[in-house]
DNA sequence: AGGCAATCTCTTGACGTCAAGATAACTGAC
DNA sequence: GTCAGTTATCTTGACGTCAAGAGATTGCCT
């Protein structure tokens, strides 16, 4: 009896004419979603970087040498809005992480390349992002996780693969 | 080869002395809860309501007559801060979906009621939202259903309930 | 060449969130 | 009864996000 389970307790009270049985699962999986995401997001914050400024910085880094992308591939990247990633590039070119440069090849783009500084400090951080992540999953049973990755990965297929639908 | 399968081989070449394994569970749970989020909210926002909306109008329509619940109550049952209840409160209320009600038993207290009009449109809601649950979950295969379910269980279990930490 | 649709980035305005701290009221030990 | 500590809520200021749309550039099609 979780806190998830005392909500469709409530539900089954208050409302016994609806199926809630597939809200467990959407339920544990937000929770514990937003539970990781907190563990995760204070190695950040130890280093005074929020997920949003990781996410670029790690994206521009493992991209290899120049370790320049343009704010489209960012975007197609992470999954954000083109104002957000506007925002997230401001405010990492403000704190000297990053710069932009004209792109020679369009110039309606620009380029956004890690600064030295900014290479420094997330690979700095990676390394600690990989371990806190190594510490997390010793959470999760060994003899559960083959199974869980499996579903994960099935199912975000739906989401991301237009192939597996239908 | 999926958007996280690509992540870790970017990863693999430029930083081989990370053991990386790890990643690919987290970033495949983290982008599955939010396409799951965005299809959840897509309901809400159908009826103009957002997440955090729905969330203090679910909540206090479980919670049984008289549909009431002091702030703390809402904060314990949502996972959010006392500022972010404060701002969600205030938003209902100038909606005119809850009101404000001094607390007798305790002057520092207030309680956050449904009013009629509250309560008739999360009645209708949640009716449209576990009819989506239903629709969605149908893309996670069921034989993997059930592993899923155990795993979600007994990791979330590691962070909400002290007792299965050791 | 010219024009027009598509593309790329940025702007604007609104919302939702948190951390930190202020204010007011309650409670229990004495 | 008093008062020090606790509890309940709200305030403030900063950040991150999105939707919608503007402005500039590109490149295809004729």
């Amino acid at each position: 009896m979780d806190h998830v389970d005392r909500i469709l307790a409530q539900w089954a009270s208050e409302r016994p004419d609806l199926d809630v049985g597939p809200m467990g699962l959407f339920g544990r999986l937000k929770r514990l979603s937003d539970h990781v995401q907190a563990e995760i997001d204070a190695v950040y914050r130890k280093h005074g970087l929020s997920f949003a400024a990781f996410d670029v910085l790690a994206t521009l880094r493992r991209s290899g040498p120049p370790y320049a992308l343009s704010p489209s591939d960012l975007i197609n990247w992470t999954m954000v809005t083109s104002g957000t990633m506007t925002n997230r590039i401001d405010r990492l070119e403000r704190q000297g992480l990053i710069e932009r440069r004209p792109n020679p090849e369009d110039r309606r783009s620009t380029v956004v390349a890690l600064t030295d500084e900014g290479f420094a400090l997330i690979d700095t951080v990676i390394e600690e992002h990989v371990a806190n992540q190594h510490r997390l999953i010793a959470d999760l049973p060994e003899a559960l996780r083959p199974a869980f990755e499996d579903a994960l990965r099935a199912w975000l297929a739906r989401f991301e693969n237009p192939d597996s639908n239908g």
